[in-house]
This record gives structure tokens, sequence and C-alpha cells, in this order.
DNA sequence: ATACAATTATTGTTTATACAAGTATGAGTA
DNA sequence: TACTCATACTTGTATAAACAATAATTGTAT
């Protein structure tokens, strides 16, 4: 379904204002769609830090870090890692060189879950591209990354 | 820059999964782009139900209305029209027909601040979408809308 | 050494969101 | 009529997010 007959547009939009508000939409269509989290207690957010300290593959993380690695990228990090400590997927410890620093580690059951959720996550990705080519996945991805290149104007 | 490089991947990722988080990264940073709502005391989803009761051309939407055509579908838009009506931006009244329902309205007020606002918006869309010409602009918007044509599986 | 600024993380507070439960009205039917 | 079910919206409650303020540590300059 187009994104005029998805939000039920009442007038024709240009297809710039219409890509900015597909990419807003289509976005949430996806998170609605991930409904595979909650069945394991955990949110997109502490799923995405997870697999950011299973990257690190042994080396430790500091808050910062994870931050940066984030895809949404929240303002409140501490409390999320809190509530993965507090479930015992993630291990906190003040780091020794630095001791503002916080090192994070994921533990063996943090790893088992992501052993558990990554075949769905796989699945679930499979399902909502199945209709994109992977020419057609490339050239999404590429305009993608090319929209978001905009940190200085065009004309210069 | 690439997905990969902007959430600091460690290792290379498949265009589909890359697909998927792309739309999500790329959603929440033309949300972060998007300031001008701030500064006029209205959050996103505010302005989208503002333009929805403008869109209705005089003609009244009620609640549920207002919901299929957001962007963003809350699931307390009784709260959020609440915050309207309190900024006296939008009118609410009993449907007399069926007063289950209830008649929304955009103000003079609202209609003012739309009109205010609808030029920012319209050059900030034009700065995100700056890289892309107007044929990428389409594919983009073509791409997307396929992406979420995914009611019933492909193979049947 | 001391003062001052910068870095890193946490906390407080306010506001928003999700989801279930509740309320009021209307529609259908015996 | 009275009963049940569906519709349309609202409210309660628990959780999460945004944003500024704070705390602890480190770096730097005097």
């Amino acid at each position: 379904m187009s994104i005029e007959k998805a939000i039920k547009a009442t007038v024709s939009m240009e297809p710039r204002n219409k890509a900015v508000i597909n990419v807003l939409y289509t976005s949430r269509y996806l998170e609605g769609t991930a409904d595979h989290f909650k069945n394991h207690e955990l949110t997109m957010q502490q799923y995405n830090v997870l697999r950011i300290l299973r990257g690190q593959k042994g080396k430790p993380a500091n808050v910062m870090t994870v931050q940066e690695r984030m895809i949404d990228r929240s303002s409140n990090t501490t409390r999320l890692i809190d509530k993965l400590v507090k479930k015992e997927l993630v291990k906190r410890q003040v780091c020794q060189q630095n001791r503002r620093k916080i090192e994070l580690f994921i533990t063996p059951n943090g790893m088992e879950l992501l052993a558990t959720l990554d075949p769905i996550i796989e699945a679930h990705n499979k399902l909502v591209t199945q209709r994109l080519s992977e020419k057609e996945l490339e050239t999404l991805n590429s305009l993608l990354d090319k929209m978001r290149n905009n940190d200085e104007p065009l004309n210069n």
C-alpha cells in the first residue's frame, strides 16, 4: 500500500515530503511487527545493547560506546543497562584505568538469550523484506544512507 | 555514511538485515533533526493530528479517524488530543447523532499555528532530502511501500 | 599542589507511552 | 422491554523516555 493510502492522505504529496513520512511510518510499522521481543521480556533497545556487547567479543564496552552504537540513541542508557544487569544478562564493573568509566560485559545468560533470539530475528527480517529483491535491498540501503548524509548543505 | 559505519557494526551485515536496521535508524535520525516542533511547544504527533484535522476541511473527525491517519499510531490518542484542546488548537464536541463519538475540529488558532509551521517543515523536508534526486525519492518511496506490503507470505 | 574545566555516568523530575480495564452509548434480538 | 454484544472513547497503572542537573573522576594550567 502506498504511504498516501496508508495514512489516508487527503491531498497528494510531493515525493520529498512523502519520503520523509514514509521512512517514519515504515519504521513504526517495522517496530509494530517485532513482537517477538515481548515474548522474551526484552525491549528492542535492550536486545540492541546485548548485540553490541556480544559484538565486543569479550572486550568490555563502556556506556558511551554502547550509546554510540545504538540504533535508537537513548538519553538514558544507564537505566536501560540497569534492567539488563538486573536480569543478569549484563555485568557491570568500574574500569580500573579510569574510574569514571564502567565496563560492560554480556554474561553467559545474555549470550544464551541472544542465541535463542537470533534465528527468530533473522526469520522476521526475512519476512518483512520478502517482497524486495537483493538488488532492491541494496538500492534501499544506499538511498537511506545517502539521505542521512546531510552534515553540510549541497550547494557550496 | 553507511548504516554499518553509523552504528559502528563490528561484522558486515546482510542487505536484508541492514535494510531493516537502516529504516529504523534513519527514522530516528529524521526525528532527531526535527527540532522545530519544540520551539512551538508541539510534539511531532500533535502536529500530525493538527494536519489531519486541517485535511478534513471543516468536516469533523472523530478520534478513530484521527488514529487511523496518524503516522505514529498512539494507543493514547485521547490524551494527545487533551493537550491540543488545552492549548486551544483543537475543539472537541460530542457528536449529536452518535454520542459515543467525539467531533474534533481544528480551531483558528490551530490553523494559524500550522500556517507558521508549514514553511518550516517544508524547508526541513527539503534539507533532509537534498541529496536525493526526484527519481531517487520516488524509488525510495516505492521500495518502502513495497516493503510494508506483507499481509500474506509471497509463496502461496 | 590547587583551581578550574572536561569527561563519564547517574539521578530527579516531568512528560509520554503501552496495555488493560472501565464507562457510556447504540444495535440487534428474543 | 430487557438482554447481550459491539462500538467509541476514556482512564488507571506501570514502564519508559527526554532533558536538565548532579556527582565522581580525571586532565590541564598556573
